[in-house]
DNA sequence: GGGATTTGACCGAA
DNA sequence: TTCGGTCAAATCCC
């Protein structure tokens, strides 16, 4: 399968910024971790350019895909009814209530919600597990966000999430506007919460601050591990952030190696690699609609 | 002890 | 009858 349109481009850069970006709030936290091998600025370089780069793909040319993709609500069916759980098989690949599927080299540990996992299936036609997902609040908020996870393919590793329903929570809108604010999920909740506390005591409003606060803050976890493990990779493998920097520095043509020289995922680091070799990953990104 | 995950059972659609 | 989505008790983990 190809996968090489601007969309998918764009995902990809956003991505390869959103990993320098943690790496950089990793630096910030722990300046030593990484034997200061890469200069901060160089790396606050690379999200700007790999934002830049998907700005000018999207704007260069706009397609459907972004409507569908941003409108994620106005495609999925109703919710299930909160108090009357049904065991009835609901979703098939040929259900119109499917929103969207993303495949992904990794599971996806944060997508900016809250996933609490009911289930595991082997799946007759897989000869992988296919886990079953609902939104935290699924029942504090009456949230009927649901999406499936499942490795798809073994060499290289591809795992398919598909996204069923959508979120009715409030976590939603807070992660929303925290992040299109441009400012740190995790403290900007800790600000919140204190904000929530001293402006409403209703019982309710506390009690879900406080266990968003504590989710939240085992997401960070995860993701700080997932980050010091990508440090320790990269300390091994010489495809990063530092790699796209250095030749970008040495190279004005921009123009890097082949993909060869590594087959691991380390290669998400460099963003012309990822740019100039997505098809042969064989990494189907982000399916719109249904084939 | 409380929340999250695992796993076998149950159920309904195909 | 088969398959797969969900439930819920058991278990794990912090």
């Amino acid at each position: 399968m190809v996968m090489n349109s601007p969309h998918e481009k764009a995902v990809q850069a956003i991505r390869y910024g959103q990993r320098c970006a943690m790496r950089l709030k990793m630096r910030l936290d722990h300046p030593m971790a990484d034997g200061g091998q890469v200069a901060s600025y160089d790396l606050a370089k690379s999200i700007v350019e790999s934002f830049s780069n998907a700005i000018s793909i999207l704007s260069a040319k706009p397609t459907t895909e972004d409507d569908q993709f941003s409108d994620l609500s106005s495609r999925d069916s109703s919710p299930s009814p909160q108090g009357s759980p049904s065991k009835k098989r609901k979703i098939d690949s040929t259900d119109s209530s499917e929103n969207w599927r993303d495949d992904s080299p990794d599971p996806i540990y944060y997508d900016g919600y809250l996933w609490r996992k009911y289930g595991q299936k082997s799946i007759k036609k897989s000869n992988h597990q296919r886990s079953y997902y609902r939104c935290s609040y699924n029942k504090d908020h009456n949230c009927g966000a649901r999406k499936h996870e499942q490795k798809i393919k073994d060499n290289p590793p591809v795992y398919r999430t598909t996204y069923f329903g959508h979120h009715t929570c409030k976590t939603e809108h807070n992660l929303d506007a925290i992040f299109i604010a441009g400012q740190d999920p995790i403290d900007d909740l800790k600000s919140a919460q204190m904000i929530r506390f001293g402006k409403d005591l209703n019982q309710e409003e506390v009690s879900y601050s406080k266990g968003f606060s504590l989710s939240v803050k085992s997401e960070e976890n995860i993701i700080r591990e997932q980050t010091m493990d990508q440090y320790r990779e990269i300390s091994s493998n010489d495809q990063d952030c530092q790699d796209v920097i250095e030749e970008d520095l040495s190279s004005p043509s921009g123009s890097y190696p082949p993909p060869s020289s590594s087959g691991s995922e380390s290669a998400d680091f460099n963003s012309d690699l990822l740019f100039d070799n997505l098809d042969s990953w064989g990494y189907d990104q982000f399916y719109f609609g249904l084939p």
